[in-house]
DNA sequence: TTTAATGCAAAGAATTTGCAAGCAA
DNA sequence: TTGCTTGCAAATTCTTTGCATTAAA
């Protein structure tokens, strides 16, 4: 059910786009696929001996690569995930939780926004703000 | 077309949430309106002799008060529109214009995000990414 | 060997906080 | 008058940059 990728795939995806095989970076990518949508500081967590900067190079790269794609939160931090993955996610405005579910209509907003606008349109971000199961029974207690 | 508000609404709007009415809550709302969807920053331009923190502030509590809308873009910084327009976003990825568009209907994605995830949903952005008519144009020649 | 990747330290940018002075109610 | 609002200065937080070291191809 998952889109999850071995490390011979990842090698194959780094090598693809033209980019050295390091463990780091198989490892920064082994963590965004385990993570669900980790941030810098949570990778970093997860993988000691690594340096922040390190991790912001390598997820900036992906990211101008299209290996990843980056979505922004409104605490200014930014989350990542593999870019192959095709979903929406639902946020629990209360503890942070993100869901993800799949939703593979959307295309015909993004025609409907390039006809309304003429704007040659490439893609789109979706966030679905609200409270998760266990912050609802927390609330109802 | 638009849902312009004059300043005696704006007024009001604070009332209703139980602010206290300033010249600055006033201006930092008009220029809201005005502006599109202006960073912090662009409100400050627009509005001299006003402190960054005051900005800050005022636009934290509103967005907290959902008076305000906050958009989070990619490059760390948010712009802030009106809570009351309901309309999506096509954000140019060249110059970074933004044009608004209408579509009224996504409120079914909510509801799907609910019934599949259990969240109690409350709202959701949508950010469509593309290249706008003049950058098309410039990139042609 | 050649060039890219790493990582420390320092710089930069956006935002938040502490606190004193000013103003709305 | 009372307490919310404002704003300066300083602190924080996240991210980027310069450059010397290390490692992949």
């Amino acid at each position: 059910m998952n889109g999850n990728l071995d490390s011979e795939e990842l090698i194959l995806l780094l090598k693809e786009h033209g980019l050295r095989i390091t463990p780091h970076r198989i490892q920064i990518l082994e963590m965004i696929i385990a993570e669900g949508h980790p941030t810098v500081e949570e990778i970093a967590k997860r993988v000691p001996n690594m340096s922040l900067t390190t991790i912001y190079n390598n997820v900036k790269q992906f990211v101008s690569m299209n290996i990843v794609k980056e979505l922004p939160f409104e605490n200014g931090m930014s989350r990542y995930e593999l870019a192959k993955t095709n979903n929406y996610h639902v946020i629990c405005q209360s503890c942070g939780l993100i869901v993800d579910f799949t939703f593979p209509n959307l295309i015909e907003v993004e025609d409907l926004a390039s006809r309304l606008t003429k704007y040659k349109v490439h893609r789109h971000i979706m966030g679905i703000y609200g409270i998760c199961t266990d912050c609802q029974h927390t609330a109802a207690r």
